[in-house]
DNA sequence: GAGAGCATGTAATAGGTTACATGATTAC
DNA sequence: GTAATCATGTAACCTATTACATGCTCTC
């Protein structure tokens, strides 16, 4: 089976929810998936243009009065296989990813140690305030009536980013003893 | 101050360290910063060119004999300056980073549990392979004598690694759960 | 009438990977 | 002689961001 990037598998993850537009594909990933996905509009359109090229989605063009006109995309039988194909199989690796902050403690060594200290106190602030963002969602989210499922799984996801984070933060603390002493 | 890319201050950062050519840059970023930097020659001889125009190193072309001709490089005052800039200064944002394990588990109200939890599995399993690469790590070089000052911050780095992907693994176990029951 | 939100799109640019090309030396 | 290691470099390609351009509707 044909391979396509991870934006377009993204991409019609979303068109299997009932989202139609790429305005609303950029919204439901911007309120829902913006800890662990991103997406601009310089890929949601080109991509949209590429799975009807390539026969994954065909594509409707509304003109209701009152409305502005749009473009509404549904999944075809070969697009639902993709899909499907793309969810059963496992992720090739775990990327390794860049960390600007590790980066500059590589390099302590050759700076002062109320430096290293000022770095690492920045990136604790910069995590609290995510995971704070993370729990703010969450109450949010079981506050709100949503389907019981979608919130489920919505949780699992945002659990992910706050044990990572809340290890990320504890690790602060620990490296900062070595440069307090 | 004029400001470069990521790879332009590791790349400064590594010139600061005593490693001198295009190919030496490339094997110290592989074996001392690979779980959480990356580097490929596509960027690395490219990006000397860049420093040497910008006047931030200098390049000396050495021929030996018995060994290959080879450019060694060299941070001017101004490259020191830039680098030590780049070190004090916070980091812009955390970024968003793009996983597509969580991707394919939002989209999980559409698939069997079965297969949510062999993605689970399969992700857990890459974790905790990578756990034991940063222990098996961990052991080489507090066994193998090095610089003492290096060493404790190549285990910071090392540290930081480890806590997060076990944070992971341990929401693998609790994800897990659900998907059993 | 101004501003927010709905809606679509492109072009320039940046950042990075992969594959390819080349050639010397060293160890077996 | 042949495989591994040292060493340098480029071109094609892919992915993504940013800025820009357009225009409609709805609310205040």
């Amino acid at each position: 089976m044909k391979k396509y990037n991870h934006t377009t598998y993204a991409i019609l993850g979303i068109l299997t929810t009932g989202c139609r537009t790429g305005y609303a594909i950029k919204q439901l990933i911007d309120q829902s998936l913006n800890h662990f996905w991103k997406i601009s509009y310089g890929q949601i359109y080109p991509t949209l243009k590429l799975i009807v090229e390539e026969e994954l989605s065909i594509v409707q063009t509304l003109s209701e009065r009152g409305k502005p006109e749009r473009n509404e995309y549904f999944l075809t039988d070969k697009g639902k296989a993709v899909f499907k194909n793309w969810l059963e199989t496992p992720i090739e690796q775990i990327p390794v990813e860049r960390n600007e902050v590790l980066l500059k403690l590589f390099f302590g060594r050759h700076q002062s140690k109320e430096n290293t200290l000022l770095q690492l106190e920045d990136y604790q602030q910069k995590l609290v305030e995510r995971y704070q963002l993370y729990q703010n969602i969450e109450k949010m989210i079981t506050s709100t009536p949503h389907n019981t499922e979608d919130v489920t799984y919505w949780l699992f996801t945002l659990d992910y980013g706050k044990r990572v984070t809340n290890a990320a933060i504890e690790w602060c603390d620990a490296t900062k003893e070595h440069f307090i002493k």
